[in-house]
Parts: structure tokens; sequence; C-alpha cells
DNA sequence: GAGATGTTTTGAATCATTCTAAATGGAGAA
DNA sequence: TTCTCCATTTAGAATGATTCAAAACATCTC
């Protein structure tokens, strides 16, 4: 389970972080390397008993801190879903979430620009989006043939 | 501020009911009443404040009971946007929802057969959404040139 | 009018998240 | 090295939306 990040994302952590003036901690690596290892869009909770596998005295509010700065330099995103927990992904392509009914488990959808067109076609004049969401709800059959992204 | 619910959408709400086996009760006709006076997609604290000025005694369980059972018939959506509170809407036609960054305000944008189809097309086979929500986050310019539906 | 059933009420409980204040840990200066 | 500064981390308390539990009410049927 432990997960060490590869030296390629590590620069990406160091340059991230570095543009609003903060550093890359042991703690940040953990909680980033978390993260990369398994994209199943975990919640701060599931995040936290990961990483306490490679860092165990490591403190909750510290992963709820890592995770808001991540999101805050554009590392990771936030995906909700009704007033469920708060997942994160570190996928970054513009993609749409599809929520599987029965398992709970949350699969990426690409999202392809023309598709993002047609949506931005439908605001009427004035309306100025710095973000579209696009989630889906269902069945989805055979949970693994469909892994995440 | 007193609002009385017509003949039209007292039967709506009476049948809607009645498919699930529930009753019209004072409460429920007070909450509904307040939901169809102001379209501004409230939170329930925000109904539960308005329908207490017709009905002093009303208790905020009410207000969520309501609530959920008008989305568990179908009358009513809730609306989500990351974890802030649960808003509440009586507009059944599928729509997205624009969110202005400035007010916090919810504005529902058409949603066209066509985007919808669009949108159902990018999901691979196996998926079957039985919900798709779009939401938009940004800035919307002269906010009262683009009433809520 | 007595039971049965669904609804409302009050207040306590839960749960994710945020806040607070104290402790820690470098990085750079002397 | 030792000191100081500042960001980060920590533990635990606080918050806020929502749900739960149990008692009180209302209706409706027999």
């Amino acid at each position: 389970m432990i997960q060490n990040i590869s030296e390629h994302d590590r620069e990406n952590l160091q340059e991230s972080l570095a543009k609003s003036g903060q550093k890359v901690t042991p703690q940040r690596e953990v909680v980033f390397s978390v993260l990369l290892a398994k994209r199943d869009h975990p919640t701060v909770d599931e995040v936290f008993h990961r990483a306490r596998e490679t860092m165990p005295g490591l403190s909750l509010a510290t992963v709820y801190n890592c995770l808001q700065t991540f999101v805050g330099c554009g590392l990771i995103r936030q995906v909700n879903h009704e007033r469920e927990s708060t997942r994160y992904c570190p996928n970054l392509a513009p993609h749409a979430h599809f929520r599987d009914a029965a398992t709970g488990r949350v699969h990426d959808i690409e999202l392809p620009p023309e598709v993002i067109q047609s949506l931005r076609s439908i605001l009427p004049p004035g309306f100025d989006p710095e973000a579209i969401e696009v989630s889906f709800h269902g069945r989805a059959l055979a949970g693994d043939a469909h892994p995440t992204l």
C-alpha cells in the first residue's frame, strides 16, 4: 500500500505549490501520493486512513488542509454529490462524473470539447461560466468493465 | 407575504401525494405554497421562515419532512451546490442551474432536448443514467435581467 | 368512542467540516 | 551553531445542516 511519488509528479506538486508561495512538506507529499495511487475519488476520511498507513501520526485536520491547498492551486478537483462527503480526484482533464447508485462508486466520463461547447451555448448572454459541472446518477452495468480513469 | 395556493396547484399536490398513499395536510399545503410563491431556490431555513409567517407553530423538522416528501413524489427538485445547504425548486422542466458567484443566487437555465441528448451520448455502453445534473458557476451580469424561471 | 395509522413536534444526536490555539519545524540571519 | 520568524501541523472544541427518536396529535375505521 505504501506508494512512492514519481519524480515527475513530485516536480508537478512542487511547482504548483510554489505558484502560490507554498512548499512541499512530507504531509503534503504523502497526501498527494495517496490521491495518485488509487484514483477512486476517495473521501477525506479515506485519504486520511490511506495516508496514515505511510505516516501514522498524520492528523485529519492536516488532510483537510492539504486537500484544500491542492484544490486551491489547481492540482486536484473536488467532486460533490448531493450532500455526501466531498470526494477528490486528480484527473484534471475536462470530465463528467457518473455515480453508480448500486455501489456508490464514481466513474470519470470524458467530456469532449463539442459537448462543452453545446453546454455553453445554452447560457443566455450575460452569463459567464467559470466552471461547468456535469454529473450523472444511475446504474452502471459490470462496474469493473469501466474503470475510473 | 401570505400566499394562497391555486385550485390547480392544490389538485396537483393532492394527486402527487396520493400516488404514494399520502395526504394533503395544512403543513404540506403551506410549505408547497411557499415554494410556488417565490421561485428563488430557497434553502430549508428560508422555507421555514417564510412558511412560519402563515403558520407560526410550524416546526423545522416538518419542513424537512415535507420537502423530502415532495421530492419523493416528484413535485419538486433538490438543488445542491458544493456542500452548501440544499435548495429546492418547483420547476420540473429539464433545466440546468447557474450559480452566481457574486450574489449566490441560482438561476434556472433551460436545457433543450438536443443538449440532453449530446450529454447522454458521451456515456460508454452499460451506463444507464436516471438523472443528469448540469450546473454552472460564474458571474452573471445584471442579475435582475435574467429572473429565475 | 377505542384502535390503528400516518403526521407533526421537540429536542437530542450525528456527521462532515471548520476553527482555535498551542506545538513543531525548517530556513535564513547573526 | 543558536536564534528568530513564519508557515504548517496538531488536537480538540465548535459549527451547521440534517437526521433521528419518542411523545403528542389528528384522522379514519370499526
